[in-house]
DNA sequence: ATCCTCCCCTAC
DNA sequence: TAAGGTAGGGGAGGAT
């Protein structure tokens, strides 16, 4: 997995490699390079699918003890107790042995329908649960025992685990709603009650969404078919498209003269079973029998069965309204992204200790005996997805969208065999075909990583209490205080089992710290594993290349290059001044110390979500102004995305953030088939007091930085959206729902925006164009912070609220009834009047801050005119100075277009 | 000195 | 054809 970012970047900078040559040569070392073509060799005497047989086992077994139910209550339902729960795992596992349900000793989003946890002591805990369930819900034991002295299945809503449940008071974004529009809150009450929730992360979307929500209560699936089509789907995962005739054979006789490896006799018993699925699924038709070693015979037919194919006609903007969804579901990127931010959010603290950071300062990082064991799968997709094929462990494996060998399709990750021709992640496929014509090709299985991670995850927490997840198959154990005598033992135990349990490789380093242990494996690579203990360090690192050091990427290693610095030696000999002088004290201080082996890091040091983001650099392309609504339909898709992934969080933001990537000029066509090409990025943001999760509102804030780009839309290579200064959501209910406060803050607020055009922070851009600062927004923002930092009441700051004319008469009208009440009473009863003869205020201003994004605006200068001359003049004549600033600046795209988006008007104020 | 925004770099 | 994401850290430079 390492590898994937580095080849990736180095595609990337091709399209800009007369500005960043540097790029393309430092990504030319990695660490296959270092340790060439060394084809792994498992230290355990059997290989395939050695997973798939141990579920079955398991399932198996469990059918075998469950009683004949005369009532199945739990038909169709499939639990995963999470941590300590009274009843015990084992007791709740006996009802479900009893009452027709399914319990499953792996968590796998594929399979379970109901986490069961009991009440979460840590607030914290909430949230990583909240994003590990995805849109599982997460139920109290109490469900399944009440349900069964009821004799049926109960609704599981009201025992919803509390902390994860959205209390029902009502929130700011619920302010910003239309009126016509559903609440948040009415939408997770209505998830809650149509059990199927609608708030789920967007990798848990793929593909077996369908298997995993629906299986809930109300669609009952027969627990015996549900898991023999998991089965199905796993053994057959692209096999019909690959496999030839021959290599038919070759499994088939493999599979009979070697059993997997540990539990061989334990296995044996289902083996005709499990033997008799695999032929069944070898003889599905296959239109491609070549053999996958002859050059452009082996053209691999992608299974259009896999669920996780979206259409295939849709590429880009101009051709799918839904691409954003469509691409996500395809982007191998996206999943390593949200896998790793997943499993960081899942494993956030010890079992045994909430405070594990603390402790360990005072002894293991202190007195220097730590044992770090850092576990990394080798190469990670490609072993997935062969497991079930033998006979290509020695042959060039790559994983990769396309097999076009005149393609453009980026190799994703590629087998030590394929390494040895030269093949790397990142690489073109064109290119990788150039080096190795009889590669094969295989195509992504996002469901098969997913559950090899999920068993991977499982298998290092039995082990170990101190996991820290670093991503979807790599993690710090830290065995400091266990009681483990050797480290190593302990190492090769757990390797050894990830291999029988799925059927892929893995390999560890063990060390004193986090540096050194992942050192340390990337000499165990592949299938090995390394210590290297403290007096060894030094000399362990003299010779070791600059670029080994995480932190150290292609930039870094140039610029150190120029000092004649290539290795940590070298390295070793620059004062930690000089280091700080040229890189910046952080980053001089780190070269400095992991030169030396020196790391204070901890395991299982919790981070705190900071910012939740989504981006789409690939496919984007609008033609003419034709394309205009076309570019506002993806930036609310854009939005809707953002939205849903702050819910699965449980978390609002206050600071919005949209970058676009805009084609530089004279820039050719990207190499790369619909890529973003050579870009300058751009990017605006605007914070509001008050955090949201709202997709409307995300909408409206997107759409205003939109126009402040004043770009014209066939220059779109790429947009992102990101939220930062994020909030929990309970704890800002707690703290921050405060009406007062946030009208006064507003009038605070307010007073500055008074006089925009001669605050004199506006300010140019690289590129050209204006940029308005909200002083306005930032210093309500600012002053709210540290109100509740000195714990002080809001509401006994400032009385002033702002002028009516400045609020949203829509966003009024949405209010709860004793909100609104609460607010007439601060305008004096005022507020009534207002809205109700103020309706075409708010419209006409809202549209003329949308400018062009907004189609009805165009139809509204009458009535804008009509009513509250005075205010209108006042904003029109502001608009027209912007206007007149951009054309001064130069932000005049060029197509002649013009927007006039400001963000200094809040989404909260007109 | 501290905070902010914009942007780059890095890892997976 | 093809799916070049995500998130954290940090530095530069400006505002206060």
């Amino acid at each position: 997995m390492s590898l994937n970012s580095k080849r990736s970047s180095s595609n990337r900078s091709n399209d800009n490699n007369k500005r960043k040559k540097q790029k393309i040569t430092a990504n030319q070392k990695t660490l296959g390079v270092v340790w060439g073509s060394n084809s792994p060799k498992s230290p355990f005497s059997d290989v395939g699918s050695y997973m798939t047989e141990k579920n079955r086992k398991l399932h198996n077994q469990f059918n075998a003890e469950a009683t004949s139910h005369n009532n199945p209550i739990f038909a169709g339902v499939s639990i995963f107790v999470d941590g300590f729960t009274v009843p015990s795992s084992q007791e709740l596992r006996s009802y479900m042995l009893n009452y027709g349900g399914r319990f499953e000793n792996y968590f796998s989003r594929h399979r379970v329908t109901h986490i069961i946890c009991t009440n979460l002591p840590h607030s914290k805990l909430k949230n990583h649960l909240r994003a590990f369930s995805a849109g599982l819900p997460v139920v109290k034991p109490t469900w399944i025992l009440d349900s069964v002295a009821s004799n049926r299945l109960l609704t599981w809503a009201p025992y919803q685990l509390e902390q994860l449940s959205n209390n029902q008071q009502p929130k700011l974004s619920t302010f910003f709603l239309s009126r016509n529009s559903k609440s948040s809150e009415d939408t997770f009450t209505n998830a809650l009650c149509q059990v199927e929730p609608v708030i789920h992360d967007s990798s848990a979307s793929v593909g077996k969404s369908e298997d995993g929500h629906s299986s809930g209560v109300e669609k009952v699936v027969e627990p015996s078919s549900q898991i023999s089509m998991e089965a199905d789907d796993t053994v057959s995962e692209n096999t019909d498209a690959i496999m030839t005739d021959e290599q038919l054979t070759s499994v088939g006789v493999k599979c009979d003269e070697e059993d997997p490896a540990g539990g061989r006799n334990d296995a044996s018993k289902d083996e005709r079973n499990f033997q008799s699925e695999l032929e069944t699924n070898y003889q599905k038709p296959s239109t491609s029998v070549s053999s996958p070693c002859s050059d452009d015979q082996n053209v691999i037919e992608f299974p259009s069965s896999v669920s996780t194919r979206p259409s295939k006609q849709c590429h880009s903007t101009l051709s799918d309204p839904n691409f954003v969804e469509n691409y996500f579901k395809s982007s191998r990127l996206h999943f390593i992204g949200t896998w790793r931010s997943r499993y960081r959010k899942r494993f956030p603290i010890s079992s045994t200790g909430v405070d594990n950071g603390i402790s360990n300062i005072n002894t293991s990082s202190v007195s220097g005996n730590s044992a770090i064991i850092h576990v990394d799968m080798d190469c990670f997709f490609v072993s997935v997805v062969i497991r079930n094929h033998p006979e290509l462990l020695d042959k060039p494996v790559a994983v990769c969208h396309s097999n076009n060998s005149k393609g453009t399709a980026e190799v994703s990750s590629a087998n030590y065999p394929a390494r040895s021709y030269g093949i790397r992640a990142g690489m073109f496929v064109r290119d990788a075909k150039a080096l190795c014509p009889h590669l094969v090709i295989f195509p992504y299985n996002f469901e098969a990583y997913e559950e090899v991670a999920d068993q991977f995850y499982s298998i290092l927490h039995r082990h170990c209490n101190k996991v820290q997840a670093v991503s979807c198959d790599e993690a710090f154990l830290d065995v400091t205080h266990s009681n483990v005598e050797d480290p190593e033992l302990l190492a090769s135990s757990i390797r050894k089992e990830i291999y029988e349990t799925t059927g892929c490789t893995a390999s560890a380093g063990i060390a004193g710290n986090m540096l050194i242990a992942r050192i340390a494996t990337r000499t165990a690579k592949p299938n090995g594993q390394y210590h290297i203990s403290p007096e060894r360090v030094q000399n362990h690192l003299s010779q070791l290349p600059i670029n080994a050091l995480p932190g150290v990427g292609h930039v870094l290693q140039e610029k150190l290059k120029k000092q004649n610095v290539q290795t940590c030696g070298q390295l070793m000999m620059i004062s930690k001044v000089s280091l700080q002088n040229d890189y910046g004290m952080k980053t001089g201080e780190m070269l400095w110390n992991y030169s030396r082996g020196i790391d204070n890091r901890l395991v299982g040091d919790f981070q705190e979500c900071k910012s939740i983001g989504a981006d789409v650099n690939w496919g984007v392309r609008f033609k003419d102004m034709k394309d205009f609504f076309q570019c506002e339909n993806f930036l609310t898709k854009l939005c809707k995305e953002v939205s849903l992934r702050l819910r699965s969080c449980g978390m609002q933001g206050r600071t919005f953030s949209l970058k676009i990537k805009k084609r530089r000029k004279d820039a050719d066509e990207p190499a790369k088939f619909m890529g973003c090409g050579d870009c300058e990025n751009l990017s605006h943001s605007v914070t509001i007091p008050v955090g949201t999760d709202n997709v409307e509102v995300l909408q409206r804030i997107a759409k205003q930085l939109f126009g402040s780009f004043y770009i014209d839309v066939k220059e779109i290579r790429g947009i992102g959206l990101h939220v930062s200064r994020l909030e929990n959501i309970e704890t800002s209910k707690q703290e921050k729902f405060n009406l007062k406060s946030w009208v006064t803050s507003g009038s605070a607020s307010m007073d500055k925006q008074k006089h925009p055009m001669s605050n004199g922070h506006d300010k140019q851009n690289m590129d050209g164009t204006s940029v308005h600062e909200c002083r306005d927004l930032r210093g309500s923002s600012v002053q709210m912070d540290n109100n509740i930092q000195n714990n002080q009441s809001s509401a006994d700051r400032i009385s002033t609220p702002p002028p009516l004319c400045h609020l949203d008469v829509e966003v009024i009208r949405n209010l709860p009834t004793e909100v609104f009440s609460e607010l007439n009473e601060i305008y004096g009863g005022k507020l009534v009047a207002y809205i109700t003869k103020g309706k075409s205020i708010s419209e006409s201003s809202s549209s003329l801050q949308n400018s062009l994004l907004e189609k009805e605006a165009i139809n509204k200068e009458e009535e804008l005119l009509d009513v509250e001359p005075i205010l209108q003049k006042r904003k029109l004549s502001e608009i027209e100075a912007m206007q007149h600033e951009a054309v001064e600046g130069g932000a005049v795209s060029d197509s002649g277009f013009l927007h006039t988006g400001d963000r200094r008007f809040a989404p909260m104020l007109l």
